[in-house]
RNA sequence: GGGGGUAUAGCUCAGUUGGAUAGAGCAACGGCCUUCUAAGCCGUGGGUCGAGGGUUCGAAUCCUUCUACCCCCGCCA
């Protein structure tokens, strides 16, 4: 509708240009906006402050001009000159009812967009380390990302979902000592715990299975524990199997699905990691010092250079990383997010830098980053620290079975990334009925819990007829539904562009905010047929887009509760 | 010291990319269930949008200077 309505505005200033009534080199931005209050309509738009200097006239004369020459339509009721020169339009009864249509019709398809046109994007998330479990802030990033993808396929891309599997590397071997060390039954206080080692209690869960020769059944491994507390390298295998298994259970737990798991170790394997040392090193952008081999990052906007190779002989993680990213691009995604904890904020700079030096032709500001703030959580009125190293712990998979899959999904996504999330447990759990994911789903529970009422009452409902019957909408209750569901597919759109999931969160709390208040004061299911059927098409339609919304968010629609 | 982020109601947070009288939830207070689900609804109170300056018809939003908090600044990831 809004749409239509700039359109609208592009043609009555270009014909005004034609007649002279503005200068003819004017290339006017229309903006259209959704009214606050309904007393100024439903849509407006500033043109005729923005262009009234330009046009030489003070703007609620121009705006009268746009008015007057605005050409013969159907959704334009009237208009009205506000303020300073807001044009305000109220759009006929028609076109605000069509919307109930239009959702019906289209279904599961209503606020999707080809706006991707069907390219390649690829969307990066979670890639924890396997050396613990998930904590909160992977959660965070599970429930953007995982939305993200939802997004982005939604509104026309070929989206693909990938964690990547940081299984090599000085963490590693950090781990498996870690447990060998707990197979030797060491604890971290003793003299003899590896430097660094991790301290948590999981690790010595791991030494058990290990010990006690348990098979580990992961996504894409099969370990069995040697038992051998000196075989450092069974070691390794197992633990990082075991932590993977698990990794996949809270992912699993959590409902969000990976299109492929990319082995850090693959890169070795291969070759990637060598022949992308050897390329930046022909590029002439490295050098030797103090024992090490250094990128000069400084050259693409880095604030110091990058050690590569350490002296140790083994490569910092930054170059797998610039090798990983380069097999992204010559996989052709020409889009690629990243979708990282800001903790990892100085990787974006690094791995930028290595991309161009490089040379692939890789565009400078590739790939995309969408860094979360940190989440503080709070247990019993105080935080609760989070450290890997230390142990400390907040689990994915004690939030999922205290507060249930949907409400921490919900609470994870609902916040601006660049905002700081704080977790209250306390809140989650105990008092899980104030998580509005509720007050959403309730709403969607309650249209569900009409239709069977219908169906008991023998009434039929007759959806081609009842949508001849929407002119029966003429509650203000029923008003604001039809505008907020008009709404839905901008801010999908919106949504994606911007990588903001949290935006499709607030939107659906407006719109059970918006149907609540109409179900309790108006009832459905009345004597007069053409009525009930007007209503019952509304309430299809906010259940649908309610539906849509959710499953963009990863949380389910339960048809009661 | 440098880089990034944030600062909006008692608390947790939105704010449609510069629009009209700044919103929601929770918390507080007062009402509403023999009616399609009360995880709901109706009403009341609550604000120097961190502070100063600037840009313009118009600023929570943009520029600038401060202040406070979070993250990073490793030959860890």
């Amino acid at each position: 509708m809004k749409e239509a309505i700039t359109r609208l505005l592009e043609q009555t200033l270009a014909s005004m240009a034609e007649n002279g009534q503005l200068p003819a080199d004017l290339t006017p931005k229309v903006q259209v906006d959704r009214t606050r209050d309904p007393s100024h309509g439903d849509l407006a738009s500033n043109v005729a402050l923005t262009l009234a200097k330009a046009a030489g006239k003070p703007p609620r004369d121009l705006a009268g001009a746009i008015c007057a020459a605005l050409p013969a339509n159907q959704i334009v009721e009237r208009t009205e000159i506000a303020g300073p020169g807001f044009i305000n339009f109220f759009l006929t009864q028609d076109s605000g009812q069509a919307v109930v249509k239009r959702v019906l019709e289209q279904g599961e398809a209503f606020g999707r967009s080809d706006a991707g046109a069907g390219r390649k994007v690829q969307v990066e998330f979670v890639s924890a380390n396997p050396t613990g479990p998930l904590h909160v802030g992977h959660g965070r990033g599970a429930a953007v990302g995982d939305s993200l993808c939802r997004l982005l396929t939604a509104t026309g891309w070929d989206a693909a979902s990938e964690f990547y599997y940081n299984d090599a590397g000085a963490q590693i071997d950090n781990l498996a000592r870690s447990v060998q060390a707990r197979c030797q039954g060491l604890d971290p206080d003793s003299p003899e715990w590896p430097a660094d080692g991790y301290r948590g209690e999981y690790i010595v869960d791991v030494a058990k299975a290990y010990l006690g020769g348990e098979t580990i059944d992961a996504e894409d491994r099969h370990v069995t524990g040697a038992g051998d507390a000196d075989n450092l390298e069974a070691i390794r295998d197992f633990a990082v199997a075991y932590l993977r298994r698990e990794q996949d259970l809270d992912l699993k737990a959590f409902g969000v699905h990976f299109d492929c798991y990319f082995l850090e170790s693959a890169l070795y394997a291969d070759g990637a990691v060598e022949a992308a040392v050897e390329r930046l090193v022909a590029n002439g952008h490295t050098y030797e010092k103090d024992g090490a081999l250094w990128l000069r990052t400084t050259d693409f906007g880095d604030d110091k250079d990058r050690v590569m190779r350490k002296s140790d002989g083994a490569y910092t993680y930054f170059v797998p990383d610039v090798a990983y990213h380069l097999n992204k691009w010559e996989r052709g995604f020409g889009r690629v997010i990243d979708e990282q904890g800001a903790d990892h904020h100085s990787t974006v700079t690094r791995v930028r830098a290595g991309l161009q030096a490089l040379q692939a032709g890789i565009p400078e500001g590739w790939p995309d980053y969408v860094l979360h703030q940190m989440v503080t959580v709070m247990r019993g009125g105080e935080e609760v620290k989070i450290s890997k190293r230390a142990g400390s712990y907040v689990t994915m998979r004690d939030l999922i079975e205290q507060a249930g899959r949907d409400a921490t999904r919900f609470f994870l996504v609902a916040r601006s990334p660049s905002s700081q999330l704080t977790f209250d447990i306390d809140l989650a759990v105990s008092q899980s009925n104030d998580n509005p994911v509720y007050y959403i789903q309730y709403a969607h529970a309650r249209i569900c819990s009409i239709l069977r009422k219908l169906e008991e009452s023998g009434e039929g409902f007759d959806q081609d007829a009842a949508l001849q019957q929407l002119d029966k909408l003429q509650e203000e209750h029923e008003k604001a539904v039809l505008r907020q569901l008009d709404r839905y597919p901008e801010v999908v759109a919106n949504a994606a562009v911007n990588a903001e999931p949290h935006q499709v969160a607030n939107y659906l709390r407006d719109l059970a905010g918006d149907f609540h208040p109409w179900y309790n004061a108006h009832r459905t299911l009345v004597e007069d047929t053409a009525l009930r059927d007007a209503r019952l098409a509304l309430s299809l339609a906010v259940r649908q887009v309610i539906a849509n919304g959710l499953d963009l968010l990863g949380v389910s629609a339960p048809e009661s509760m």
